[in-house]
DNA sequence: AGAGATACCTGGGAGC
DNA sequence: TGCTCCCAGGTATCTC
């Protein structure tokens, strides 16, 4: 699935290869997504250029030369490949963009959890307001203890909501929820509000740290995105805490719990993180 | 109001 | 072996 470091790295791959691009045709095979793909078919689109490429939060914004952007979430299975007209269509693949240089960005996802949306920019360069809503940017300066404090004074839920509230810091997922808190020490079941101004320094800088780390192994795992199974990168071995239930902490040695929190598994260790 | 639960969707694995 | 059931995930929406 893409995490934010996925997203990045496909972005960034996206931009190379699209950037002054047109796109001269649009084909939807099944428009049943989070949101209809049909609106595309109507949207202003055929005839225009690619004149950036970017990412917000797991987002891909994809910037046309009309003040108008397709923006692209892939949910747990979106995969995008700009490949050739050769290669048939995949189950799967619900839509394709064909660009002026022969080749096609295709767009898979096999569960539909996935958003691939037409928007207008205020000026370019601008983050479209369907995307406004969204908070800090992790690696962002701006994400810090301080931020992450304020914050959590208004929250009357569980820190593991918390963090994972795309409108507190976007791109944190429910593995990389659990590898934070158990590296800052802190408990998934805690009150958000009862942070104090350290705790919300170390989650940050474990967020971060873990982040990066997830970037370089992840960076790897993503140069053959064409595999459809992404899933497994080489960070799905460092992770400590996710899964493990019943298995030894590494800092500790006590057994590793597991429960449900908003309906999906957590995992923590109850003597490291309090 | 706001937090928790549920729906959305499919493939894969477990259990019978 | 084949069937059913449950789970994973992010986000929108419903419910209390």
């Amino acid at each position: 699935m893409p995490e934010l470091p996925e997203v990045e790295t496909i972005t960034n791959a996206l931009k190379k290869s699209l950037v002054s691009r047109k796109i001269i045709n649009l084909e939807i095979f099944s428009p049943k997504m989070r949101e209809p793909l049909t609106p595309l078919a109507d949207a202003d689109i055929v005839g225009r250029s690619i004149i950036d490429v970017r990412r917000r939060g797991r987002y891909t914004i994809i910037e046309l030369d009309n003040l108008g952007a397709i923006i692209m979430h892939y949910g747990m299975s979106g995969v995008v490949r700009i490949e050739g007209s050769e290669i048939p269509k995949r189950k799967h693949e619900h839509l394709f963009f064909h660009l002026d240089d022969g080749k096609i960005l295709k767009f898979e996802c096999t569960r539909r959890f996935s958003l691939v949306k037409y928007c207008r920019l205020e000026q370019s360069g601008a983050t479209p307001t369907e995307l406004a809503f969204l908070g800090a940017e992790p690696l962002n300066d701006d994400f810090n203890g301080e931020y992450l404090y304020a914050k959590s004074r208004k929250t009357s839920g569980n820190v593991k909501n918390f963090i994972m509230n795309n409108e507190v810091v976007v791109g944190v997922g429910n593995i990389y929820v659990a590898e934070s808190l158990f590296s800052a020490g802190v408990s998934p079941l805690r009150q958000a509000k009862s942070l104090s101004l350290s705790e919300c320094d170390k989650i940050v800088e474990s967020i971060k740290v873990i982040l990066k780390k997830a970037i370089a192994a992840g960076g790897s795992t993503i140069s053959d995105y064409r595999h459809v199974d992404g899933s497994e990168g080489k960070f799905a071995r460092e992770l400590q805490m996710y899964g493990r239930a019943g298995e030894k902490c590494v800092k500790c040695g006590a057994v590793i719990a597991s429960c449900r929190i908003g309906g999906r598994s957590t995992f923590y260790c109850p003597k490291c993180q309090k």
